[in-house]
DNA sequence: GTGATCACG
DNA sequence: ACGTACGTGATCACC
């Protein structure tokens, strides 16, 4: 038997504050309804239970939830339109077969845990919904938590736990007799928060023995009295804190089987204006109007197993030839794992997800088929195995099949581009289910739009690497950080102070509106350009009114120190793992153009343009034994335009030339290359860069302030010098309107929806994206092989070293010291000659033992 | 959540 | 006549 529990209170007040407000025609609030409902449909979906209880506290605060806290001053106003809400979800519940219960005296938890205590002993399958952690006490090998969260829901189990905590789940109870509970009025010892908590449970393993046996754990002497002082209050708060499951059920759990939805439900979805939900509920035939009712026969009958004998799938894998799989995981530990194991038919792995992991897909036996493999390559890694590259990863073909989706999932390239299959049976399995039949369909639309090879040879590869180095991350001087954003931070408090003083008004520095209020009104400069929302005060803005107030440089200065100090100090630190290494994610599905972007934290905006700020990298190191390889393409950008275009004097120039811009002034203005004055080579590198970006004569004005005209005229010079970029840039605007895209050399393609738009400005915008796209895409794919060409040899090779970076043109190998030189040589060698242009491209690369010495 | 600002290529 | 360089991510203020 499998039972659903649902935490009502906990998912009715995170639907509540999570969706902003929702109204029916007549006014009545619902958002806190319609997200419930949601999720409930959601959730039987996922784990088609054979029964749904839902508990619910009799007298809970539901304006008081601690989570929540954080928005007062509305907090009473709101507290009404979610109590008149309540009743509507058990109402709801009801109608849809669900039970609902409450009982008197008892907490929601308390029959959560009732019910989880029945399943262990009759061992039945239990999983808890929820939106807070107070139930995670209760996971065992039958009861799971789902827990619903900003991100995404996570299924706990006991490895998750273990995981994430490093403690039993009935660990929990103790942890919390110390560290407390306000929100539930559980005391705690004060002083000791949760990690301290955890480091004394994860010592000792239980309270009692804390108390027991004040020298089975070590803790400053501050620790241990606290402890010992507060004896009575820990043993109290170890009796609140642990969950009651005795609390009187109406009857027993057997007989609340899932109930077919009444009739009534459809007239309470309607009187909600819930009908998105409607197709969810199978309906009894009845008198109900026969005319909406979508038939849902016709589809193939799904067969879903649970946890088959490993050799049985193994077998029926093998009949396969080909092994399409889904894996979910939370910290680090397998948590589900489905299999299509017959041409309609899934195998489903929980409680021996990991085993099934092992023993099916990590052998590669069989060609893989998937949706997202770099999850899959973080459990191999953490696993201490190798995952073989995966002959399908239908994430990665989505996006680059259209690059400009905000996300990707499965269920709609299932709708886009298998719009007719249909199943019938568990929904949450059809997405597995259409796998194998998605990878045909995929495999013929590469071939046909010749991007088999960017699929294949290029993103499929690098998905290793990119898992691999963010593996690996990158060592910091955490001690360096903080000193240095010490400093700073005292400058920035003087800094304020003579700004404070400057203006004459105590202000808040980092609002603009503030500050535009100051410069502007207070103190009557001249605002320069406006935003939508104000006048601007940016930097372009602040330098133009340098001299005119000694306010402005200082707040430059301010700018400067506290971006340092708020993104760079304080948002680096915390990412900083425990081994002092900052782990970034590297998206490949994220750009429009190709690249790779970073995140948490963001290594491809490091500070280098500034000297104070370049300091920064001072910190990025290499660990002991080892140095830091660093390789950045030269020009790859205005190369790879000389390639494509195949402007001949453009070619020469980079044939001949050691400095392409003073090259380009050269040419474009007619000066012998030894004569060209400092400014004419710096207005060329701007025209260079503005080629690249798909240029304008009012932004390159705008950039080497000068006039529109004189900005005109400069790139006609530049354009009747370089003749094979004109034509490549009109070119590449006629093909964008002929096709209804741009690609690069790889056959990387953008869509261009607004191209051919009668308005200026969407119409200008495409114009450039469409000269820009192809140079900039095709210097992402180029990198990107030259990636997978380096990991590849380092690994061959049997090095240590390993590929932890990457910059759009700018790779980092941590290098063991007596591997450097060869390293070295391997990039410069796989960078260079990971393709074949007209134009040699060239790597410039430079040992260091931090970034800032290995910059060069 | 969105806009402004600023860090990088 | 129109609005203005391509591609990202993090932080802060404000609603």
């Amino acid at each position: 038997m499998k039972i659903l529990a649902i935490d009502y209170n906990s998912l009715m007040n995170r639907s509540f504050y999570a969706i902003r407000t929702l109204t029916t025609k007549e006014g009545v609030m619902t958002n806190a309804l319609f997200g419930f409902v949601k999720t409930y449909v959601k959730l039987l979906k996922t784990f088609d239970p054979d029964a749904v209880v839902v508990a619910y506290d009799m007298h809970a605060p539901t304006f008081r939830h601690k989570m929540y806290d954080a928005y007062k001053g509305t907090r009473s106003a709101m507290s009404d339109e979610l109590r008149v809400q309540m009743p509507l979800g058990r109402e709801f519940v009801t109608l849809a077969g669900g039970e609902v219960i409450g009982i008197e005296g008892y907490e929601a938890d308390d029959i959560l845990g009732t019910v989880a205590g029945i399943a262990d002993k009759e061992g039945y399958t239990c999983i808890i919904a929820t939106g807070d952690r107070d139930s995670f006490q209760l996971v065992s090998e039958n009861v799971s938590v789902n827990l619903s969260t900003n991100k995404g829901d996570i299924l706990y189990t006991p490895d998750t736990i273990r995981e994430q905590y490093g403690l039993e789940p009935l660990q929990l109870i103790e942890v919390k007799s110390l560290m407390g509970d306000t929100s539930d009025n559980i005391p705690g010892v004060k002083g000791i928060g949760e990690k301290t908590a955890m480091s004394l449970i994860q010592q000792a393993g239980s309270l009692q023995n804390i108390l027991d046996n004040p020298d089975c754990y070590t803790a400053p002497p501050r620790i241990k009295k606290l402890i010992d002082d507060h004896r009575e209050e820990a043993l109290m708060s170890r009796t609140l804190g642990e969950i009651c499951k005795s609390a009187p059920l109406p009857r027993p759990v057997e007989e609340m089987s899932l109930r077919a939805p009444d009739s009534a439900l459809k007239a309470f979805l309607t009187k909600y204006e819930l009908t998105s939900v409607m197709a969810s509920f199978e309906f009894a035939e009845s008198e109900a109007a026969p005319v909406e009712e979508t038939p849902k026969t016709g589809g193939i009958p799904l067969t879903v197993r649970e946890e088959p004998a490993l050799d049985e799938a193994e077998k029926a894998l093998e009949k396969l030839g080909r092994i399409a799989f889904l894996l979910e995981e939370a910290f680090g530990i397998p948590a589900k794992l489905s299999v299509l194991t017959g041409e309609n038919e899934v195998s489903v792995f929980v409680s021996t997800a990991k085993e099934a992991f092992e023993q099916l897909i990590l052998p590669g036996k069989l060609p893989l088929i998937t949706f997202d493999a770099k999850p899959v390559y973080h459990l191999a890694f953490r696993m201490g195995q190798t995952f073989p590259a995966p002959m399908e990863d239908l994430k990665l073909a989505a996006y680059l099949l259209s690059s400009s989706e905000k996300s990707y999932s499965l269920s709609e390239m299932r709708e886009n581009h298998l719009p007719s299959l249909q199943f019938d049976g568990n929904e949450a399995y059809f997405d597995t289910a259409a796998l194998g039949r998605l990878s045909d369909v995929i495999d013929s639309i590469m071939k046909e739009r010749g991007m088999d090879y960017l699929y294949r040879e290029i993103e499929i590869p690098l998905c290793e690497v990119l898992a691999s180095m963010e593996h690996e991350g990158f060592m910091v001087d955490e001690d360096g950080i903080i000193a240095f954003g010490e400093t700073l931070d005292r400058q920035i408090v003087t800094l304020k102070n003579e700004i404070t003083e400057l203006a004459g008004t105590d202000f808040n520095l980092n609002s603009t509106r503030d500050l535009a209020d100051v410069l502007f009104n207070r103190l009557g400069l001249p605002p320069k350009k406006k935003t939508k929302t104000g006048y601007s005060t940016d930097a372009e803005v602040l330098d133009s009114l340098r001299g005119l107030h000694p306010i402005i440089e200082k707040i430059l200065e301010y700018r400067q120190l506290s971006k340092l100090s708020s993104t760079y100090v304080t948002g680096l630190r915390k990412c900083i793992d425990s081994d002092r290494r900052v782990r970034s994610t590297f998206n490949q599905t994220e750009t429009r153009t190709g690249r790779i972007s970073s995140a948490e934290p963001n290594v491809q905006n490091i500070p280098v343009r500034t000297p104070l700020g370049a300091e920064m990298r001072k910190f990025f190191v290499a660990k002991e034994g080892y140095t830091l390889v660093d390789a950045d393409y030269s020009q790859i950008e205005l190369r790879i335009l000389a390639h494509i275009s195949e402007d001949k004097n453009m070619i020469k120039g980079f044939r001949d030339g050691a400095d392409i811009h003073r090259m380009t002034a050269s040419q474009v203005f007619g000066i012998p290359f030894d004569e060209v004055p400092a400014q004419m080579r710096s207005r060329a590198k701007a025209i260079n860069f503005g080629i690249v970006y798909g240029i304008s004569a009012f932004s390159l004005s705008q950039d080497i302030h000068t006039s529109v005209k004189e900005a005109k005229q400069y790139i006609e010079d530049y354009l009747r010098t370089y003749s094979g970029v004109d034509a490549y840039m009109k070119n590449s605007i006629a093909s964008a309107r002929e096709k209804g895209y741009v690609e690069t050399l790889f056959h990387r393609p953008r869509y261009l929806p607004d191209i051919a738009s009668k308005k200026p400005a969407l119409r200008g915008f495409s114009e450039r994206v469409a000269m820009n796209m192809p140079i900039q895409g095709t210097a992402a794919d180029v990198i990107k092989l030259a990636m997978n060409r380096v990991y590849r040899r380092l690994k061959e090779e049997g090095l240590r070293s390993k590929l932890i970076l990457q910059v759009h043109d700018e790779l980092m190998v941590e290098a063991a010291l007596d591997e450097a030189e060869k390293v070295k040589e391997i990039v410069r060698e796989e960078m260079e000659n990971a393709v074949s242009f007209s134009v040699k491209l060239e790597a410039d690369v430079h040992i260091g033992e931090n970034w800032y010495i290995a910059k060069g």
